[in-house]
RNA sequence: GGUUUGGUAGUUCAGUUGGUUAGAAUACAUGCCUGUCACGCAUGGGGUCGCGGGUUCGAAUCCCGUCCGGACCGCCA
C-alpha cells in the first residue's frame, strides 16, 4: 500500500497516528538546521517536517527534493507550534521518519500554484500540469458533479441512457460535418454526429418513453470562448409529451442542479418570452434578464425635426442607462467607438443626459427641442441622471447593436453579477429563417420541428411567419439548452423536407430511414439538448467553456499538447484511396 | 473570409523619439539561515527580441511579408 492517509484529511484528532502519505512536491522549504516540505495530492496539502537534530541524513534528503517531486513518506502526526489557518491541514504536520522519491521531477514551465505564472499557450501545451492545479481540478471536479446530479435526476425520472453511434452519415443541413474515410467502403465517408437528434427520434419508435444521454457531438465550425469543435450535450427525448411537458421536466432538472450543486431554491417558475419579445426588447434570442434596460421604440417621437439621420432609418430605438448621465465626454466618447466597431455595426450613437430640474443635454440639441427629448425620456422610464442611449438602422442592424450596448451597459454599470442568475425561457421561435445568399429558407432549429398548430394555414402561404414548437432556456445571456416538438407524421416531414428544399429524392436519400420509421407508429414526441459544457462554465463563473473541458482545443482547433491534427502517412491515404490536394 | 490585439530570459511582462552592455519580477542553481508556510538574506547562470526581407551610420523599436496565440464578426439547423 502506497499511502493510508490522503494529504487533505488529517486533522488535530489524528495528532500521535503514524500515517503514510504519498503525493507529489508543491515547495520545500529549507531553513538550515530544519525544512519544511508542502506535499500535496487532490485533496489538499500537509507539511511535512523534517529536522537536523532528529534526523541529520533524512534532512539533507529532503533538502534535495525538487518540485513535483512524487514521494512517499512515513511519519507522526503532530501539532505545530505555528499554524497556518489558510489551509485544513494548518494545525498539524508529519514528523517523517522514512522519505521515499518514487519519482523525480524536471523543473516544470510554469508555476502549479492558484495564481499561476504560466500563460494560456503554455498551460495548454502541459494541460497535464495545469491540472494539477487547484482552480482547474475544482472545475473538473464540479462538471463530474453536475453530470452525476443530472444522471441521478433523470434516473429518478425513468429516463434511460442509451448510446448512439459515432460514425454516420453526413447531411446538408446545419453545421459542417467532421468526416472520416471509410477503408471498406472505399471513396465513402462516415460522419461524426453533430447532435444525436435522429437516433434519439428513432428510440422513440422504439417505444424508449423517456431517452436521455450525455454525449460528446461534433460540428466543423470556427471556435469561440463558448465554443469547441468537439463538446457534449445532455441530449434528451420524451415520448408523449407536449411542450409544457417538456419544459417542466427540464425546468426541474436545471432547478435540481441549482438546488444540488449551488444550494438555490428558485421557487417561482422560470418567465417564459415569446421569441418575438426577446428580439423586439432585448435585440438578442439569449436575453440576458439580470437586468432590464430594454429597448424603447422612438421613430414616431423623432421624425419631422430636419435630423435626417433618423428621419432617413427605418427604426429609432434606445435604452435608458439608470444613473449614467454622469458619464463624460469622453465616456461617451468610448460608447461611441463601441457601437461603431465593425462587429457592432452602428454608425454612430446618439446620447440624452437627463440632468437637474427636467433639464436635458444631448448630442442633437440642435434639431430636437427640450420637450421633444422630454417626450423620449418619458416615454423610456428615464428620471433625473439617467442617460439615454439611440441608436437607428434597420431593425436588424439596429437590433443588434443596440443589444450590444446594452450589454456592454449592463457590465459597466455592475449589472451582471456572476453569482446572480435569472433563467427564462424563450419560446415560439420561427420555423423558418429565409437565407439571402441561397435564396431559400432554412429550418431554424432543424428540419424535424413542428409548426404550430394554429399557424398550418401559414405553411403555404408565408411561411416564414410560421411558428414552431420550440424553445431554448436562457440563462444569463447564456443558450445552455434548446429543443422542439418534433414532427411524428410523415406527411408532414415531407411537407417541411419540400419547403426546405429537398427534392423527394433527397429527402429520401437522406432521412429516408426516419420517414421509413415514421411509417411505424411514431409516438408524438419532443426533446431539447443542454450544452454541458456552458452548463458547467455558468456555474462555476468561467469565460470559457475550455476552463472545465480537461483537453480542450485551443481557437484555431488545435490541440497543441499532442499536436492535431496532424498529416498522416501515404500508406494510409491510400487504404483509405485518398489523395490529399493542398492548393484545391 | 474579415476586424482587432499580442509574440522580448524557463515563465509573466517593461523597454520612451530608432542610439551605450536589452531590464524587472518570478522560477532555477549555489551558499547562509532551527518554526517556515508568498520564509528571509547573499551570489550566480539564463536572450536567435517569433521567422524572413527592407529602410538606416545604427532596428526589439519604422516598413513589407510570413508563422503562431487571444478576443470578436461572418459561420455555429
Amino acid at each position: 500500500m502506497f499511502r493510508d492517509k490522503t494529504c487533505g484529511e488529517l486533522r488535530l484528532a489524528n495528532v500521535n497516528e503514524t500515517v503514510t502519505l504519498a503525493g507529489w512536491v508543491q515547495k520545500t522549504r529549507k531553513m538550515g538546521g530544519m525544512a519544511f516540505v508542502d506535499l500535496r495530492d487532490r485533496y489538499g496539502i500537509t507539511q511535512l517536517a523534517f529536522n537536523q537534530e532528529v534526523n541529520a541524513a533524512l534532512c539533507d534528503q529532503a533538502n534535495k527534493l525538487g518540485r513535483e517531486f512524487v514521494i512517499q513518506v512515513t511519519g507522526v502526526v503532530k501539532e505545530r507550534s505555528s499554524k497556518n489557518n489558510h489551509i485544513d491541514t494548518g494545525e498539524i504536520e508529519i514528523i517523517v521518519s522514512e522519505l521515499n522519491v518514487l519519482n523525480s521531477a524536471e523543473t516544470p514551465p510554469f508555476t502549479i500554484e492558484d495564481e499561476t505564472d504560466g500563460g494560456d499557450d503554455i498551460r495548454m501545451q502541459y494541460r497535464y500540469l495545469d491540472l494539477r492545479r487547484n482552480p482547474v481540478r475544482k472545475n473538473m471536479e464540479l462538471r463530474h458533479k453536475m453530470a452525476f446530479e443530472v444522471r441521478r435526476f433523470l434516473d429518478e425520472q425513468r429516463f434511460l441512457e442509451v448510446e448512439t453511434p459515432i460514425l454516420i452519415k453526413s447531411t446538408p443541413e446545419g453545421a459542417r460535418d467532421f468526416v472520416v474515410p471509410s477503408r471498406m467502403n472505399a471513396g465513402q465517408f462516415y460522419a461524426l454526429p453533430q447532435s444525436p437528434q435522429t437516433f434519439k427520434q428513432l428510440l422513440m419508435v422504439s417505444g424508449f418513453d423517456r431517452y436521455f444521454q450525455i454525449v460528446k457531438c461534433f460540428r466543423d465550425e470556427d471556435l469561440r470562448a463558448d465554443r469547441q469543435p468537439e463538446f457534449t450535450q445532455i441530449d434528451c427525448e420524451m415520448s408523449f409529451v407536449d411542450q409544457e411537458d417538456v419544459l417542466n421536466t427540464f425546468e426541474g432538472m436545471a432547478k435540481h442542479l441549482f438546488k444540488y450543486i449551488k444550494d438555490i431554491d428558485f421557487n417561482e417558475a422560470f418567465p417564459r418570452m415569446v421569441w418575438s419579445d426577446a428580439m423586439k426588447y432585448y435585440g438578442s434570442d439569449k436575453p440576458d434578464i439580470r437586468f432590464d434596460m430594454r429597448f424603447v421604440e422612438l421613430k414616431d417621437l423623432t421624425v419631422d425635426r430636419n435630423f435626417v439621420v433618423f428621419d432617413s432609418a427605418p427604426y429609432v430605438a434606445g435604452i435608458c442607462a439608470k444613473g449614467a448621465a454622469v458619464y463624460t465626454r469622453k465616456q461617451l466618447d468610448e460608447l461611441t467607438d463601441f457601437v461603431k466597431k465593425p462587429q457592432v455595426g452602428a454608425k454612430g450613437l446618439i446620447y440624452v443626459r437627463c440632468e437637474a430640474n427636467g433639464k436635458f443635454k444631448s448630442s442633437v440639441d440642435k434639431f430636437y427641442s427640450q420637450e421633444d427629448l422630454k417626450s423620449w425620456a418619458d416615454r423610456m422610464g428615464a428620471v433625473e441622471g439617467d442617460l439615454l442611449l439611440l441608436i437607428c438602422g434597420t431593425v436588424s442592424q439596429t437590433q443588434k447593436a443596440l443589444c450590444e450596448l446594452r450589454l456592454e451597459m449592463g457590465t459597466r454599470l455592475g449589472l451582471r453579477d456572476k453569482n446572480v442568475f435569472a433563467p427564462l425561457w424563450v419560446i415560439d421561435f420561427p420555423l423558418f429563417e429565409w437565407d439571402e445568399d441561397s435564396n431559400r429558407f432554412y429550418a431554424m432549429h432543424h428540419p424535424f420541428t413542428s409548426p404550430k398548430a394554429e399557424d398550418f394555414a401559414l405553411l403555404d402561404t408565408d411561411p416564414g411567419k410560421v411558428r414552431a414548437n420550440a424553445y431554448d432556456m436562457v440563462i444569463n445571456g447564456v443558450e445552455l439548452g434548446g429543443g422542439s416538438i418534433r414532427i411524428h407524421d410523415s406527411k408532414l416531414q415531407n411537407k417541411m423536407f419540400q419547403l426546405l428544399g429537398f427534392t423527394d429524392e433527397k429527402a429520401q436519400e437522406q432521412f429516408g430511414f426516419l420517414m421509413d420509421a415514421f411509417k411505424y407508429g411514431a409516438p408524438p414526441h419532443g426533446g431539447l439538448a443542454f450544452g454541458l459544457d456552458r452548463l458547467v462554465s455558468l456555474f462555476a463563473g468561467l469565460d470559457s467553456i475550455r476552463d472545465c473541458i480537461a483537453f480542450p482545443k485551443n481557437n484555431s482547433g488545435r490541440d497543441v499538447m499532442i499536436d492535431a491534427p496532424a498529416a498522416i502517412d501515404d500508406t494510409q491515404l491510400k487504404e483509405l484511396s485518398l489523395l490529399v490536394d493542398l492548393k484545391a
